[in-house]
DNA sequence: ACTTTATTTAAACACTTGTTTAAAACATGC
DNA sequence: GCATGTTTTAAACAAGTGTTTAAATAAAGT
């Protein structure tokens, strides 16, 4: 496997890696050097300091994680298939990308750092109408009064937490990867009904 | 305030902050010293090196941790109860200790750290007799099939993400840390009737 | 060709890291 | 008093940190 990358791309994606792993201070620059083949001093090169790569580093992976969780309230689904398909991208998104919730969950905490992508995203979410949605499907008495935040926070609670704290549960439970893995899809199943069946009961009984 | 405890004790309870704030390799020896009142001789006169201090702590971070969450099981609550005393246990201790979770999760998969205590844990909830208690109230129909580990990933995934999460959700939504607490408030009475009617539908639907 | 610019390298810089040393201060028992 | 063991201190140690320097190499422009 050969990577035909720009030097410059070549740090930004060890260092995608290493920080997401190791988190800032968890890690050197000589590593983040080594791991792309490079020399420390190309690092600094490039992103003029540690500090420079990893804000960089950040708004991206932040961007990337900020947008696949909510883009999917831009569309014309119902409020309830986008609930569901939401569920469905976070799985999807976390699988893929363990370590990134805890990742920017950390970091966002490190330091009170101001971090503009946090605060366009409830621009974005705010401008695609679902809250108005939301609002007009609690009227009709079809939804449970709960605002967006709280469904939001339901949703990445169950998504997310299993991921994060992998170790503590396999370790708890003498699960191997493999084995937890599995057990998060039923886990799934479990989720979305519940979720789904907390927010949109049947009765209502507002 | 007068401190007058042991210098050990001291570099203890300082080591403990530090830690948990700002886990293992986010501190130094010499800011555990500084906070504690001591120097950086004294914190390895009494522990050798940082990281059997570290271990030290980390150890009774965890015990505490893990007590207050499983306790509940050896009572002689039913199920029902024992799961709404959990939820609520939980976002007490958390509520004293919002930092925990996320400190036990990340240096627990920092490296693959050998940990007893998690592993004696499950020995005291499997002894407890929680599980029987499950598999009975399952038989009768009272409560939906999902084993013991499903249901503390759910208590815990609702009870602790939010917390863990609070620089994010806050960020997001612009709310300072009194409203975010009184809103985490009415986020656990949402939790708790989610959880329970999940578990315990009416009627049962397996 | 040559000049200029961009890229890469090894080495050094000043500083911080965890840890140790050796001496000072303190306490306790006689 | 002195001797003994414990606790505390300032200073040092080697190794590692982020960063810079200055020279070497490669690329591009004319």
């Amino acid at each position: 496997m050969i990577n035909c990358s720009s030097s410059e791309d070549k740090i930004k994606d060890a260092a995608k890696r290493v920080f997401i792993l190791k988190g800032f201070s968890g890690c050197t620059s000589r590593e983040i050097a080594r791991e792309s083949g490079m020399n420390v001093a190309l690092v600094n090169y490039y992103f003029r300091s540690k500090d420079k790569l990893f804000q960089i580093i950040f708004q991206a992976v932040l961007e990337e994680f900020m947008l696949s969780m909510f883009s999917v309230f831009s569309s014309d689904a119902s409020l309830k298939d986008k609930i569901k398909i939401l569920i469905e991208r976070e799985y999807e998104f976390i699988s893929k990308n363990p370590e990134i919730p805890g990742f920017i969950i950390n970091e966002l905490s490190r330091e009170n750092k101001e971090s503009s992508e946090v605060v366009e995203m409830l621009n974005k979410i705010s401008a695609s109408g679902v809250m108005k949605q939301a609002e007009e499907a609690q009227k009709k008495g079809e939804m449970r009064k709960i605002d967006i935040i709280g469904i939001s926070l339901l949703v990445t609670s169950n998504c997310q937490y299993p991921f994060m704290a992998k170790s503590l549960l396999q370790k708890m439970n003498g699960l191997s990867d493999k084995v937890y893995l599995e057990y998060l899809e039923t886990h799934k199943k479990n989720v979305t009904e519940m979720i789904l069946t907390y927010l949109f009961p049947n009765p209502i009984i507002n």
